[in-house]
RNA sequence: GGGGGCGUAGCUCAGUUUGGUUAGAGCGCCGGCCUGUCACGCCGGAGGCCGCGAGUUCGAGCCUCGUCGUCCCCGCCA
């Protein structure tokens, strides 16, 4: 009678490490039969775990039995089997396989599970439409590639761990159920039961349970949290996502970079790659005048260039207006890219258009640096050599100009410059670049509220230099908050924190948040400042995005096991979904059709 | 809230430009044959609310309007 699996027969091997040395053995493995092919007499199998692919052979000499019971085997059926690992015959070896030089010849198996048919493939050939993945995600997590992600995420959330224990750091758990607070995104909110007609907020950050660690002595803190935002889903944005968030007492900026950096390092050899350091520093001031965007993606030139100082007194009205108008002016040289036709020029305005720019200027650089634009009749031949010498044109090249103020150059150029990098795919095969932001304004004027409201947020000391001219013009007033990008991407922020009730007020002031409110809202923090508050800053990576472009992932979704649609909507648990009448009553919550 | 792409067999797509008989392909699936395959091969077969609803028309997968789903982007995301 032969041994039971699972109970009595244990699996011995995975189905990615069998070789040429386990020959001769016999082994039990588990895993999912994959491809069946079946030549009337031998019977082979794919089958797969986690692991790899092993191929097992049913032969009808060998074992009539199971070879007759094989017929049954479909694709994902759920297998136990035992058998003999053998070399496979001359020239039939699979150098495709790890374990492409032998085969288990079955000797017994059973069908621990068997399964319907898949709704799609798993096959990493076959591309599927997100949304049937997402309804299928178990299905999905079978394919190696979303396993290999998975494993990625792990390995790099440990070796986060691993490195934060061994700078003395804690791991410490802050509440989901908190209160909600003014400032910042949409909260999520959780009706109370007990206290009706009053609600929790899913933190958008730990933020301030971190400062109160702080407070609390706790010195270095970290967590790998679960932060919740209601608002509009992108590829890299998910309603729930996860930060390795840290703060420290007793540290200045360099602290915090130092740490990050060592961390982050550990994080990229942990997925198998490497991290240049020192890490490079730009000021946000440096990165919109030469990228336009505070997360620039430095592994390309392309860098825009002040022009109008050259274009004020030329003929082109859309320029001298700008100038004269105190807006700003700026280029950048496309270099060699003369080849963008009519039609791209075209898809390119209206690309901008999208970012707020009326036009796009461009400007073809021929043989003898010859201008051939729509613009070039405006510009007398010394406006030419000398925009030509300034962004050093030669033949080939393209020039693009952008006017406006300075929000909408920055932002168009920045994003033409991506745009462009993408096309003529600039960044193919660079390694991962990170860089520093620093020196944020700590205030952004709201023009739609008509005040100021903070860049990050509330608790962000500012520079001290700058403190006297916090209310005449607090726009110029610049942070202690500094931001790390990676190959253009924000993948984390952080600031050191005001530690005095007096600063911190004096921020709420200048936010518009009155003594009453900022006593309701967030009295608690500013008792707590008053306790003896330890100087204290810190920062939080945003996990996801950096996994996914250690993954070589296009968004986020492909390293989270069970991500949200675009609307919000699991596919697979119908979530968000209708709740019972009297689930509504006890929290004394009634919904109201939508107009 | 806005702009754009997509929606046809289980999956991936063609067919829509120029409306016209019974809507196709590959893979998968089912059945048969096959002892060295490995995305096996050969033969046969089943499988369709052309997302949904109105409209135009003698006639709609195709044109119009609306709606739903999904993806990308803008706004939004301290």
């Amino acid at each position: 009678m032969a041994k039971k699996f699972i109970t009595e027969l244990k699996r011995t091997h995975t189905c990615g490490e069998l070789t040429l040395a386990e020959v001769g053995q016999d082994v039990v493995l588990m895993g999912w039969g994959m491809r069946r092919r079946d030549h009337g007499g031998l019977i082979f199998v794919d089958l797969r775990d986690r692991t790899g692919i092993t191929q097992v052979v049913f032969n009808p000499q060998d074992a009539g039995g199971a070879h007759d019971e094989a017929h049954q085997i479909r694709s994902e059926y759920c297998l136990a089997l035992k058998g003999l690992v053998r070399r496979r015959p001359a020239g039939q070896d699979n150098d495709k396989l790890i374990t492409g030089q032998i085969e288990v010849v079955v000797e017994h198996f059973e069908i621990l599970g068997p399964s319907q048919t898949p709704p799609f493939m798993l096959e990493e050939w076959v591309e599927v439409n997100e949304n049937v993945r997402l309804r299928y995600r178990y299905l999905d997590l079978r394919r190696p590639e979303m396993y290999k992600n998975l494993l990625l995420r792990h390995q790099t959330a440990q070796a986060a761990r691993g490195h934060l224990n061994g700078q003395g750091f804690l791991e410490v758990e802050t509440p989901f159920l908190t209160r909600s607070t003014p400032e910042g995104a949409r909260d999520f909110l959780v009706p109370s039961r007990l206290s009706r007609g009053s609600f929790y907020a899913l933190p958008q950050s730990p933020q301030l349970f971190k400062q109160l660690l702080m407070v609390g002595g706790v010195e270095r803190y970290y967590q790998i949290a679960r932060c919740f935002r209601d608002e509009d889903l992108r590829a890299d944005r998910q309603p729930e996502f996860t930060q390795i968030d840290l703060e420290m007492s007793f540290v200045c900026e360099d602290d915090v970079m130092e740490l990050t950096e060592g961390l982050v390092a550990a994080i990229v050899e942990a997925a198998g790659q490497t991290m240049p350091r020192p890490v490079p520093r730009l000021t946000y001031a440096q990165a919109m005048e030469r990228f336009g965007l505070d997360a620039p993606d430095v592994r390309f030139g392309l860098e825009l260039v002040d022009v109008a100082d050259l274009v004020g007194d030329a003929e082109f009205k859309l320029f001298k207006e700008a100038v004269a108008k105190g807006n700003m002016v700026k280029a950048l040289n496309g270099k060699g890219m003369a080849v963008l036709s009519r039609k791209d020029l075209d898809d390119l305005t209206a690309f901008v258009g999208t970012y707020g720019a009326k036009g796009l200027a461009w400007v073809k650089i021929k043989e003898g640096l010859e201008w051939q634009s729509p613009i070039a009749k405006f510009f007398s031949a010394e406006h030419q050599q000398r925009l030509n010498e300034r962004l050093a044109a030669t033949e080939g090249d393209i020039l693009f100009f952008g006017a406006d103020t300075p929000k909408v150059v920055c932002e168009s150029l920045g994003r033409l410059r991506l745009e462009l990098s993408r096309r003529f795919e600039l960044t193919k095969g660079a390694p991962l670049t990170f860089c520093w932001v620093t020196h944020f304004p700590l205030l952004e004027y709201d023009p739609e509220a008509k005040r100021w409201v903070a860049m990050h947020h509330p608790f962000t000391s500012p520079s001290p230099e700058d403190l006297p001219l916090l209310e005449s013009e607090p726009g110029q007033v610049r942070a202690r908050a500094y931001d790390l990008v990676l190959n253009g991407s924000e993948i984390g922020g952080g600031s050191i924190r005001i530690h005095t009730q007096q600063m911190q007020q004096k921020l709420f002031e200048a936010l518009g948040i009155d003594a009453e409110e900022a006593t309701e809202k967030f009295g608690f923090l500013l008792e707590a400042l008053t306790f003896g508050a330890p100087p204290h800053g810190g920062l939080a990576l945003g996990f996801d995005r950096l996994v996914a472009i250690l993954a070589g992932q296009p968004s986020i979704r492909e390293v989270i096991a069970f991500p949200k649609t675009q609307k919000g909507t699991c596919p697979l648990t119908g979530a968000p979904g209708k709740v019972d009448q009297v689930q509504l009553l006890e929290l004394g919550l009634r919904v109201e059709k939508t107009s």
